[in-house]
DNA sequence: CGTTGACATCAACGTACCTTGATGTGAGCA
DNA sequence: TGCTCACATCAAGGTACGTTGATGTCAACG
């Protein structure tokens, strides 16, 4: 077998964080890397801590899919779980960022997994 | 947005397939290619039809992982369905093989997810 | 302090998924 | 023809997943 077998397991839960297109398209989102935010009145100001937060905020990902606040919550929560992503809490908004890292370890198992 | 919503949807689909490891596993058992079969008393012999069929057959990912038939059947059923493996059958024997143009494409839109 | 705004989490519901045993199908052999 | 073998499919059950509305938490502002 190419791939071990605790590889495998760890692959079936971030092929699961993957297997919903709303979470593809917040990964997408991410990946652009087009910080936050556009919107007025929002996160833009009044953010406290050093610096621009690298991530989007939720509220973001809420107003560009027009999902519920709940709904953004839980897909969110996957992603994190499955490590697909990082929060950064900075004041009361929460920013997440793709973790490109994990992501390119999940890509290099299937590589191999494919047979190169 | 990197993704065209029609491939997310595609993408989706496809990581689902993805998403358990007896799945993976399988793929991972068609990735080595290693054809069908060492077991004595099954396909080995008999198979009609030109040439050595390329794939594996059924009870070959049965004995491998020791899981009923009807489980080997529906797992496999899940990854033709995803468009993954594509089944050759031949008397009374099912092979399956890996479609890695497929798997190829899926991890190349990953990959523009991920942001190269 | 009390309020508000941003978010997490819970509870409930419907749906999809996975497993198991039973039944169906079609090829090959006697 | 009848049997068997390899496999697909069905039906029923449990479990996990996704959605929604309600409630909890915590920071910022007055």
């Amino acid at each position: 077998m190419a791939v071990d077998t605790r590889d495998v397991e760890g692959l079936a839960r971030i092929a699961k964080a993957l297997a919903d297109p709303i979470r593809l398209r917040m990964l997408d989102m991410l990946s652009q890397g087009r910080g936050c935010c556009d919107l007025p009145d929002v996160c833009t100001r009044g953010v406290p801590g050093e610096g621009t937060p690298a991530g989007i905020c939720v509220c973001e990902f809420q107003e560009q899919f027009g999902l519920g606040q709940s709904r953004t919550s839980y897909h969110l929560r996957v992603l994190r779980e499955a490590g697909l992503v990082a929060e950064e809490m900075r004041g009361k908004w929460t920013f997440y960022e793709l973790d490109r890292e994990a992501l390119g370890r999940a890509l290099g198992l299937l590589h191999e997994l494919a047979g190169e």
